[in-house]
DNA sequence: GTCTATATGCGGATAGAC
DNA sequence: GTCTATCCGCATATAGAC
């Protein structure tokens, strides 16, 4: 690997494990076996590696969750393989976590790959709703835009719960009981 | 305020601002309008000062979701106001974004407050439910503990939607989500 | 391209005067 | 109790040799 890539990927894991704010420079070198040259001749300097690293993490996420809702099933299967994926829960989200992180927050560039691609998850979700209204699998009276906002803020809260507790069950708990509200009524019954 | 209440009381914003990671003794010392030598007489450094910002954080967030859950109304009517209480959700939750904080997470003394009281409100809330499932406001297949946490995680998870988008339009849509999702049937009525 | 040297200031804490 | 002085090392970056 190419030593601007390796820059890259051990940014990329730093930002997970100790997010922005947490991840140094000198860290960053150390588990990429590079010296401070290498990455001041590469990268402008902590922000601009750091995107790149964002950048990355966002676009391979946006990838993930499309290989799940994606997938064959009906739109309740489908929700449901993205609830259940799996996930290495107490590392928590590599992209939602970035939200707690004051200088990605305050900066518009670093922000606007995880905004985009948290809302790219959501609309992807609402059309799926929508699908399943259509084809009578969700009530009526559900809004996709809604629902969506639901199912991913039960992911993201979901690792906040496990973080906290230090062990995935809060999460598994959570998905499982949005599983049962979103339980598809028996075709051609209604409300 | 006696100078150690000043110091938790920046502390407590501080943490709240730019999490543990990311607050210096230094920027606490200059918004308590104190020097070096006052907060090492009064705290053993910056850890210690942490727990006591942290527990008395966690202290006030118990207390003002006590006042939600145990206010009047119906199961529903509880939750739902819990649900929507008012937030400063950009702001995000003062307690939930510690989970994020590598140096937290790693002590069991700093995780300790953290972890019960999500905890406690998660038990709160499944009581709740089980109650609304007694008086059949919610349907008998729904389990308490996994709604409890479905619930807490999707106000956990509004947060970080709120904060990528920088809008708190996320929040409250996930908010209005969970509450379709959870409409009570009209009495007497089976699912 | 990569390395080593060097620089300034902050993070986190101790010592001891007042 | 509070202040100032002082400490060591890290954070972040630049300079210039190879």
């Amino acid at each position: 690997m190419s030593t601007p890539e390796r820059l890259i990927e051990s940014t990329r894991e730093l930002l997970w494990e100790r997010g922005y704010v947490g991840t140094s420079p000198k860290a960053i070198l150390e588990r990429a076996g590079a010296g401070q040259g290498s990455m001041y001749h590469h990268f402008k300097g902590k922000p601009d590696l750091a995107l790149a690293a964002i950048r990355r993490t966002a676009e391979e996420l946006r990838a993930t969750a499309a290989g799940v809702l994606d997938g064959p099933g009906t739109p309740y299967e489908r929700i449901e393989a993205y609830l259940r994926r799996e996930r290495d829960v107490l590392r928590g989200c590599p992209v939602g976590r970035l939200t707690m992180d004051p200088d990605v927050i305050a900066s518009a560039e670093l922000r606007e790959p995880v905004d985009e691609t948290l809302d790219w998850i959501r609309e992807r979700l609402a059309g799926i709703v929508e699908e399943g209204k259509e084809q009578g699998q969700f009530g009526a009276e559900l809004d996709g835009e809604e629902i969506a906002a639901t199912i991913l803020a039960t992911v993201q809260g979901g690792y906040v719960l496990a973080r906290a507790s230090g062990s995935p069950g809060a999460f598994d708990a959570g998905v499982r009981g949005l599983l049962s509200l979103l339980s598809p009524r028996s075709p051609m019954s209604s409300r």
